[in-house]
RNA sequence: GGGCCAUUAGCUCAGGUGGUUAGAGCGCACGCCUGAUAAGCGUGAGGUCCGAGGUUCAAGUCCUCGAUGGCCCA
């Protein structure tokens, strides 16, 4: 057997495609999944990427993470199918066609005509996805591209409408208004990223009013103050807004007005000036709340009000005491604020303004007249009235479009709502099951925000998404049909939907038919739905559900685990969430199954589904009688995930055919991914020019360095900056070193002829440094399973690394290497059979993080792929006393280094003994660790010392914890009085005998707790201490040290010599040594050793060069000038 | 304006339940090794723990206020 060599200088980047072009071979991945084909699921939920764009390295970041969970779990044991998806419905799509076509607005859309835009649309989604394909792929995100579900599908769409009916059969689908920012010239609605694109500071009346309250007979005594920056919508006010934490003040004139004013106090020196008591008299002061309920007299009286209080006072929290009078002038059309204020109070609603922004004609005055236009007739009619108090210009930030620039107007347009808040609670119930990563995401930003909840608006007017399945009678709007699936909508158009049937606008637009209620005739609404009603109905309409595969749907739902950015908090996190819910007991697999068994003879789902929709009554699909249930969190192991996710779940969870009630939350754990800023610390974006194209990166360092750095920097629910100086230095360097233990010490060495066998010694045979590695091997392996199993794949990259630099490289292969030198001497078989094991868990523990470079070692040592092996080894156990040992020694080497560096004696130099004191190790075993302490710093001699009294002075420190309990607030006193305990004293203390401390009147005897006894060095010897630990080196050369340290200089500049000459390791050389004396007597005193060490057959040494020696060398060894010359002899 | 997160050595980050010498890696300085060699190793110097108050015998850690940066939402 030969190992294959992996140069750490060897392109990752070429490395990479090999094992890519090898794994498509063999079909690895479905090889993979068939592994595990009979396996308990573990089950994710891609979230689909919208295919608008190119990919860039934030989605590596979170696509390396969805990829390295999966990949654990599946090597635990689960089967982990991995369906790829696609969003390609909305906004983003049809923004990147307009830019394509060179076209901007509905006006330029409806002008190419919506087949022609819509065709366009599909076609542009292929084109990205193709590219994210390509990077997934090659970044090793294993996922089923083959069978991806696609939003726009017939199958999907049909999943989505059947979803919509089923909201509307529980009454979870109503048609209300939304204040949405609007241009009136363009006749469109924005999206809140446009509207944060068109910002700018514009001037705008800024006018007081003077509104009388209506009291008994009085009206007009009291006035009320009200400010707004809007003039024309005073048309449609209809009530006024106090705040109920506000205090209102009621002013008279000095001079003796019959009449009052109110407005908030902390607005009177704003509104009145600041010399205002100059000439104001305070009567009254009140809560807001005394006002709720006033009525007043509204401005204009020009429109009428159909149904709905009006002219009152409301109290509400968005009233503030930063502008204006407290007092806030509420137009339910024309603001959210207002409108949410008229759904609360129930106020009358009046819409006078068309969507060019027009008043209608009849009004007076300002008939047909723009809005704003009409602001200053609106002001000089106001004044004619006597209801200005005053008016003014006022300078603010205001939205605009950016197409046109027109400032936008706030407009309550109809449109489609989901009952969110009707099940709000089981929301809140179900996400506080959901073992979110980090936590705070989920009980904090997504919690809070949940308590919150308002309507799902779900209705888009615009052109390319899922049509709205409603359809509405043309004769009375409250004759209403909601489709749920195209064998319905045949039923209803009386004829087959045909093989090219499309349900997208504009075809789907015309299927009509006869209203059953009355002569009119049923016409769908023009809207598409939001595009996250799309991806959030993936967990069923991914699989067509429920007119196929229900089965596998029971099987995938919910997810044992997402993973996205925190972006999708209020996007895909949340709709996931409350489709699932608003859905209930609709997405419960058993509910579904007895539903079909009991209509098993129907031709299709809709079939025996019809008949709700054709009554126009609603129904629920399932019986309500689980509905309690559904809000339940689930109890006991839910939190942990422990026991669920643990260990692959027994057969039993399959053999039902489903893994748990659908009434559970649609997802059991999240991983949420922050952003991925640049080098500096800046957000990357386009206009910024610092983004990082990914290809570009992986090209330089490898995809594996680019996963382990993303995940290993920090913790990926934290901002990460991406520098690839970092990359280089973190993740390339940790891979140069496995690279390096592989091909430079294992493979390099193996291959002279050392192959796993029966002739490699048992573990409890081996060395102790070969246990030594393997017990830190388990408790490595544990460790990355546990984090991982936790989700932290920062602290189980950590762990790996950590491990291999430290353990393998730094210690185990370090003190080892001599051991790989000949493959034949049974000490030496046991470190390659350790060192393969090591290599072998290792390359399994790395894959999920660097699926490739694992690969290849993998094979290279087991002639399997590492994506086919278990993550873990069985049961391995751990010598815990011989990692404490060893533990111990590592600390005491340092320290031996250390008090060398001190002492000024370098390491080639030996040295005739190191005391050392040691704790918390068993004394027989590190009697047996001695030889490494002694060859790591070259002393002849190591002596344990059970206490360093002989080497050291005791003081004593204070262990405030424990004094602390005892002392309260003398503890300073008495940890001074500890701190100046004698040598004396404390030796007696430790030796058992008992020690009072008295301060402050007080008296406790002193307790072993009560302090930590402290060793300084005193002596003869260099002594380095860390704690109670001890490392001293007698500095003492002797003549004979002198010599092997001579020596050992020589031998290494021989070997240097080798180098330099072009000889090969194993050449066998002559040797002519040309020095003084003391270098004489050195090679004398080390013949045998130095000749074995250079391989030098024969030596020769002078203190004088001759015509007989070849031309060598000159160097000083520490002083001590020598001649070399060599000759290869064979 | 509201919510959440972050702020610890030059850089990137660790620092359960408060306990007195605040750690690591990289970088840097010095040195070692020269059969992992465009590799490997050691020693060392680097910190008012963002600021101000407070609680406590004791605060990087808990509380309050503020600053800066980031994200999300208005």
């Amino acid at each position: 057997m030969r190992f294959a060599l992996l140069p750490p200088d060897r392109a990752a980047d070429e490395v990479e495609r090999e094992l890519l072009a090898q794994w498509d071979e063999e079909k690895l991945f479905e090889t993979s999944l068939a592994a595990r084909a009979g396996a308990p699921r573990w089950v994710f939920f891609e979230g689909p990427p919208t295919a608008n764009g190119k990919p860039g390295i934030h989605h590596v970041f979170a696509r390396t993470i969805k990829d390295l969970f999966c990949r654990h779990r599946a090597m635990k044991g689960f089967r982990v199918d991995r369906k790829a998806g696609w969003d390609t419905h909305g906004l983003p799509v049809e923004i990147e066609v307009e830019k394509s076509l060179g076209i901007s607005g509905k006006q330029d859309i409806e002008r190419v005509g919506v087949g022609e835009f819509n065709r366009l649309c599909r076609e542009s989604v292929f084109r990205y996805r193709e590219d994210w394909e390509k990077l997934s792929g090659r970044i090793g995100f294993w996922l089923d591209y083959e069978r991806a579900y696609v939003t726009y599908s017939n199958s999907y769409v049909e999943s989505v409408w059947w979803a919509l009916s089923m909201l509307h059969a529980k009454e979870f689908l109503y048609q209300g208004y939304k204040i949405l920012p609007y241009c009136p010239r363009c006749g469109t609605a924005l999206s809140s990223h446009e509207v944060a694109q068109g910002y700018e500071d514009v001037e705008d009346p800024s006018v007081y009013l003077q509104l009388p309250l209506k009291e008994a007979g009085k009206t007009g005594e009291r006035r009320i103050l009200v400010w707004t920056t809007t003039p024309w919508t005073l048309v449609s006010n209809a009530a006024l807004a106090v705040s109920p934490k506000l205090t209102y003040a009621e002013l008279r004139k000095k001079s003796g007005a019959e009449w009052t004013v109110i407005l908030a106090e902390a607005r009177v020196p704003a509104v009145m000036g600041a010399d205002w008591a100059d000439r104001w008299d305070v009567v009254d002061r009140m809560p807001g709340t005394a006002l709720a309920g006033a009525r007043y007299q509204r401005p204009l009286d020009w429109v009428t009000f159909e149904s709905g209080a009006r002219e009152i006072v409301v109290t509400a929290d968005f009233v503030s005491a930063e502008d204006g009078t407290g007092v806030v002038h509420l137009a339910p059309a024309f603001g959210a604020d207002d409108y949410a204020a008229g759904q609360q109070y129930d106020l009358a609603f009046v819409q006078p303004v068309n969507a060019r922004g027009e008043f209608p004609a009849d009004l007076p005055l300002v008939g047909g007249m723009f809005v704003k236009a009409a602001d200053p007739v609106i002001i000089e009619e106001l004044k004619r009235r006597g209801m200005l108090w005053k008016d003014g210009r006022f300078t603010h930030s205001y939205p605009h479009c950016w197409r046109c620039k027109t400032p936008l107007l706030y407009y309550a347009r109809s449109s489609w709502f989901v009952r969110t808040t009707a099940f709000k609670d089981q929301m809140l119930a179900r996400n506080a099951t959901v073992n979110w990563n980090p936590s705070e995401v989920g009980a904090g930003r997504f919690g809070s925000w949940l308590e919150n909840n308002i309507d799902w608006a779900i209705s888009r007017d615009r052109y390319w998404g899922t049509p709205l399945p409603v359809w509405v009678c043309d004769a009375d709007s409250a004759h209403r049909d909601v489709i749920g699936s195209f064998a319905h909508l045949a039923v209803k158009t009386g004829h087959a939907l045909g093989a090219d049937f499309d349900p997208h606008k504009p075809h789907i637009d015309t299927y009509t038919w006869a209203c059953t209620a009355c002569d009119g005739t049923m016409r769908r609404v023009s809207e598409v739905i939001d595009t996250w009603f799309d991806s959030g109905s993936m967990p069923f309409a991914q699989w067509h559900f429920p007119f196929e595969h229900r089965e596998e749907f029971a099987r995938q739902y919910p997810a044992d685990f997402i993973a996205e950015g925190v972006d999708q908090t209020r996007g895909w996190f949340y709709s996931l969430l409350a489709i699932a819910t608003g859905l209930g007991d609709a997405l419960h697999p058993e509910g579904v199954r007895r539903k079909v068994s009991a209509d098993r003879h129907a031709a299709t789902y809709d079939d025996y589904h019809a008949g709700s929709h054709h009554s126009g009554e609603p129904r629920t699909g399932e019986p309500r009688t689980g509905e309690s249930r559904t809000g339940e969190p689930r109890t006991g192991e839910s939190r942990t995930g422990e026991s669920r996710t643990g260990e692959p779940r027994s057969g039993e969870h399959e053999s039902g055919g489903h893994r748990a009630p659908a009434a559970a939350e649609p997802y059991r754990a999240v991983v949420v991914n922050d952003l991925v800023l640049d080098a500096n610390g800046q957000k990357m974006s386009k206009t910024r020019g610092n983004t990082v194209d990914p290809w570009r990166v992986i090209e330089r360092h490898g995809a594996d360095a680019v996963r382990l750095f993303l995940v290993a920097s920090s913790q990926v629910w934290v901002p990460r900056r991406f520098d690839e100086q970092v990359i280089r230095e973190t993740a390339g360097r940790f891979l140069v070193t496995l690279k390096n233990i592989y091909s430079g010490i294992f493979a390099q060495y193996a291959n002279f002829g050392w192959s796993p066998s029966a002739a490699d010694p048992a573990v409890a045979d081996r060395p102790l440094l070969d246990r030594w590695v393997l017990s830190r091997l388990a408790a490595a392996e544990a460790t990355v399973d546990a984090e991982l199993q936790r989700f932290d794949a920062t602290a189980a990259s950590r762990a790996l690394m950590d491990f291999v630099t430290e353990d393998v490289a730094n210690w185990y292969v370090r003190l080892s290497r001599g051991r790989f030198y000949d493959v034949d001497a049974a000490d030496n078989r046991a470190a390659f059979a350790t060192l393969h094991e090591v290599l072998t868990v290792v390359s399994r523990l790395l894959a999920p993080f660097a699926p490739f470079v694992s690969d290849w070692i993998h094979r290279s040592l087991t002639g399997t792929s590492v994506h086919l092996a278990d993550f873990t080894r069985g049961a391995t156990e751990r010598d815990v006393p011989l990692e404490a040992a060893m533990a111990e020694v590592r600390v005491l080497a340092n320290l031996g280094r250390a008090a060398r560096e001190e002492a000024g004696i370098k390491v080639r130099q030996p040295l005739a003994r190191l005391v050392c004191v040691a704790v918390d190790a068993q004394q027989t075993l590190l009697d047996e660790l001695v030889p490494l302490l002694a060859s790591e710093l070259n002393v002849k001699v190591v002596e344990f010392l059970g206490s360093a009294d002989s080497l050291v002075s005791l003081e004593a420190k204070a262990n405030f914890r424990a004094l602390g309990k005892k002392w309260g607030k003398e503890t300073p006193q008495a940890a001074q009085a500890v701190n100046t305990l004698s040598s004396t004293t404390l030796r007696a203390f430790e030796r058992g005998e008992p020690v009072h401390l008295t301060v402050g009147g007080h008296s406790h005897a002193l307790d072993a707790d009560d302090l930590v006894v402290v060793r300084k060095a005193s002596g003869a010897l260099v002594v380095s201490q860390d704690g109670m630990r001890f490392a001293a080196i007698d500095p003492t050369l002797t003549d004979a040290l002198k010599r092997e340290g001579l020596a050992r200089e020589l031998v290494s500049r021989v070997q240097r010599f080798r180098k330099e000459s072009g000889l090969q390791v194993s050449d066998r050389i002559a040797l002519w040594v040309v020095g003084p004396a003391v270098l004489h007597a050195a090679v004398e005193a080390h013949r045998a050793w130095i000749c074995d060490e250079t391989l030098t057959l024969t030596l020769q040494v002078r203190e004088t060069a001759g015509p007989d020696i070849p031309s060598g060398t000159t160097a000083d060894l520490d002083g001590v000038p020598v001649s070399l010359a060599l000759e290869k002899v064979s």
